[in-house]
RNA sequence: AGGCCCGUAGCUCAAUUGGCAGAGCAUCCGACUCCAAAUCGGAAGGUUGGGGGUUCAACUCCUCCUGGGCCUGCCA
């Protein structure tokens, strides 16, 4: 059998290009050899407040994305956390083994809490639920960007304790580090690209075409360097981004040319902007038109349904013997 | 369970004795620039947490509600 991979996006609404470079193109590439499930982790989602219509709409939302950026349900189980409550339930069992002081040291807990008026302790413990999503089905691997390798290490550290304490069942899941890609926000190439930090820093997969044209044109760059030198990072993030497309396009000629020019110090940024957005518009496109149809057939609903029960199918089995190990009832 | 403090633009905060709700940063548009940045010019942004009351007039005073912070107490 196939190695079992686990991952879960938060419903954000709509997926942004960092999202799938960074993540969603190699989920869907771990599809062709590996037993994958992938979650649209909503109780994730609640550490931090949103109104529920919005969450609703997003989680059904973000599965259309993710279909269309080549999520097959067919091969993958693709569904809603919420839909298979035993996430929350071993969370709480798992929460009794994981230590408050690793938790407070999580870094992203103190970025996200910081300067916050209300720090939920939903946000305070998301890692041990991070973890039980994982361990909940005996994942081996977990694609992960850098920003998430201290929570899998943290799901490892509990995933042992668990072991130690109630008996071997747990595998320690092994981060799976794709290509590395980490798209920089437009406005600020010094942070990653995402929604939070505002509309001109990110680049939304089902965009429309003039607003993501205006936004490339925006994209911070420098103020020319000499030839030879190394470039700004945010010249670097948008070679990236042409590197990227021109990979999935299976053309790379027009990065390297660009490339070269820049070497030679004649490269015109507003060239370099024009290529990315055409490139980068030859990939998102078919996903744009993937995502209309299948909004249109409606079958969304069908597959996260039978997505949970499959799901649930697991779930359920490894929560029993869970219970089991740990002395609680097993009904 | 009791006590104290707080809530004003997206953020940080102003607003005299109760007298026209404002600034900085962020945002958006324009100029400049190969494109951006910086700079300059402009614009938008508000049920002052919510309801009720006093008053000619309430961000300001009274009252209830709600949310947040802190202190004390009790406890499966």
């Amino acid at each position: 059998m196939a190695q079992r991979v686990f991952s879960g996006i938060q419903p954000t609404g709509t997926l942004h290009i960092g999202n799938y470079f960074g993540a969603i193109r190699n989920w869907a590439s771990l599809q062709e050899d590996h037993d994958c499930i992938y979650c649209i982790v909503d109780y994730h989602a609640i550490t931090t407040e949103i109104d529920p219509q919005v969450l609703r709409a997003a989680s059904r939302s973000m599965a259309l994305d993710l279909i269309a950026c080549g999520i097959d349900p067919q091969r993958t189980i693709l569904f809603t956390q919420s839909a298979v409550p035993e996430h929350a339930e071993l969370a709480w069992i798992l929460g009794c083994v994981t230590g408050y002081g690793d938790l407070a040291r999580m870094i992203q807990f103190k970025d996200k809490s910081a300067g916050k008026k209300f720090i939920s302790a939903g946000l305070f413990i998301y890692p041990v639920l991070q973890a039980a999503d994982i361990l909940l089905y005996r994942a081996a691997g977990v694609p992960v960007g850098e920003d998430q390798v201290q929570h899998l290490e943290l799901s490892r550290r509990i995933a042992r304790r668990f072991n130690a304490r109630f008996g071997e069942f747990f595998p320690e899941p092994e981060p799976i580090v794709g290509k590395g890609a980490r798209i920089m926000s437009l406005a600020d190439p010094t942070i990653k690209m995402s929604k939070s930090a505002g509309e001109a820093h990110y680049i939304g997969v089902m965009e429309d075409e003039r607003s993501i044209r205006g936004k490339i044109r925006s994209a911070v760059t420098d103020i020319g360097l000499e030839p030879g030198t190394t470039m700004s990072p945010g010249v670097a993030n948008l070679f990236e981004v042409l590197d990227l497309s021109g990979e999935l396009l299976g053309d790379q000629s027009i990065a390297a040319e660009l490339c070269s020019e820049f070497q030679s110090g004649k490269l015109m940024y507003s060239h370099l902007k024009d290529a990315v957005f055409e490139s980068l518009m030859q990939v998102l496109r078919p996903i744009g038109e993937r995502r209309r149809e299948l909004e249109t057939s409606g079958i969304v609903e069908d597959i996260l349904r039978e997505g949970a029960d499959k799901a649930r199918v697991i779930a359920r089995e490894n929560i029993t013997k869970v219970r089991e190990m740990a002395g609680l009832v097993v009904g």
